[in-house]
DNA sequence: AAGAAGATTCGCT
DNA sequence: GCGAATCTTCTTA
């Protein structure tokens, strides 16, 4: 299966909403791995989510990936997802994990290496990227840390400037 | 050992 | 749009 990221949401270091903020645990572990690794969590009981690590080796910091538009494989996504619409995928941090079937296995693992899970080389396609408040969170509510490509179908939540 | 909060989703109105 | 479901993890006693 393959997907293009389409919306993500930062929490840097010193970060007040972010997990790693207050230090080090069992759970948050792989946030201070060097950047590209795995995060993944679980949450309310049902969903898991899926993260990178973006700094240096011991620094805490992530990016939550939001949404993927599929690319390859949808039919196997469908069968872990149950009948939903195409768009409903990968809509969504939680639903995206449902689809790829991404789990606590696969928490620490080395993004850059050999399967089961990897990311590819960059797109360069000049896109339009818009930014808004974090979804679901409560504090530090108001940084603007979310981002996501204009327009684009398979994005969750807010996909245009809202009005005013 | 117990309690509270949480980077969500789904179904119903 | 609103609220319940559901359980892991961390904090406090």
């Amino acid at each position: 299966m393959a997907g293009r990221i389409v919306e993500t949401e930062a929490y840097p270091p010193g970060d007040l909403a972010a997990h790693h903020y207050g230090g080090r645990t069992q759970r948050n572990a792989s946030l201070f791995l060097p950047a590209h690794h795995a995060y993944v969590y679980y949450i309310y009981g049902s969903s898991f989510c899926f993260n990178l690590s973006s700094e240096d080796g011991g620094v805490g910091g992530g990016v939550l990936v939001r949404a993927l538009e599929p690319l390859l494989g949808a039919e196997l996504m469908c069968a872990r997802r149950g009948s939903v619409a195409a768009r409903d995928l990968c809509r969504g941090p939680g639903r995206l994990c449902r689809a790829l079937g991404i789990d606590r296995r696969f928490d620490g693992i080395a993004l850059f290496g050999e399967a089961p899970l990897w990311l590819a080389s960059p797109d360069r396609a000049r896109r339009s990227v818009g930014t808004s408040r974090r979804i679901g969170v409560s504090r530090a509510s108001t940084r603007l840390l979310r981002f996501y490509e204009r327009g684009n179908r398979f994005v969750s939540g807010p996909r245009s400037l809202s009005p005013a």
